[in-house]
DNA sequence: TAAAAAGCCGCTTCTCGGTCGGTTTTTGGC
DNA sequence: GCCAAAAACCGACCGAGAAGCGGCTTTTTA
């Protein structure tokens, strides 16, 4: 008996740098097809049109990406978007290291939000404060 | 000349599942042997000795954990701290998501926190409050 | 001093992203 | 209708990193 493989089940929804590169050039453009984003990617990590398919087939399986014939080509749209990719993978993250105590999670994350800048803390009031009103507002 | 292979730079804090596995167990003890921690871990999971040793290995070459010799055997702990590595990991995130704009951060990470627990919000709150006054303290 | 335990070393397996080449299918111009 | 071009499709290989383990060496200690 093989002992279980796993390490893959960690951080399911993470991207490779190629994959990410076209999650980008389809979160600049409302569509494009395989040859356009080839034609994209900057000129030093540009890829044969083949891996540009299968790379897109892979983002495609992992419902990244949705896509739609025009033509003989299939035209690609990103179906999750960056904010939204942004929020899985943060909760992937604190999923993966969640101790039972939120001030374990929301002081890390305050740290990181204050390196970053510190007017960004301002911003979080705000929106802490927008989605308490909506919280409130469907809870019954 | 062999094409750029990155992929492997995307979040280079991650760990496996079994690394995990031993980073909680030296979370919760302030330090233990290889052996200890393989009696630690869960029967479902609970490898070799050698395995253990060769992911210790790993762990100390990334930084995560630090070592000392008790005897004949090392005695392991973690050097990173859980909130840290929380940090850490929500820092590659961002900034591998990144697009400039701190309201695509600060939203993502609010509905997480959201989706956790609604008390969540509250604490946030105090904590923005409490670095705040951290960051006027040092501000010049 | 011998058995047990741990370190150390190297190899294997597995998975995943990336990379292509080759073949088939589609399509559109002539 | 036929042919060339382009894209899809398919299957293979590579490299890296995590996991897993066996075996040999070294150290401890009973």
């Amino acid at each position: 008996m093989t002992k279980r493989r796993s390490s893959s089940n960690v951080l399911p929804n993470t991207l490779g740098e190629l994959e990410l590169g076209v999650m980008e050039a389809l979160w600049d453009a409302p569509h494009l097809d395989a040859k356009a984003i080839c034609d994209v990617m900057p000129q030093f990590r540009k890829p044969n049109l083949s891996t540009m398919q299968s790379t897109l087939e892979r983002l495609y399986r992992k419902g990244m990406v949705d896509r739609e014939k025009r033509g003989h080509a299939y035209h690609y749209f990103a179906c999750v978007s960056r904010a939204n990719l942004l929020a899985r993978m943060m909760g992937e993250v604190i999923h993966l290291l969640h101790d039972g105590r939120l001030e374990t999670i929301l002081s890390s994350f305050v740290n990181v939000a204050a390196d970053i800048d510190q007017a960004s803390l301002a911003e979080l009031e705000a929106l802490i404060a927008m989605k308490k009103q909506e919280l409130e507002g469907r809870d019954d």
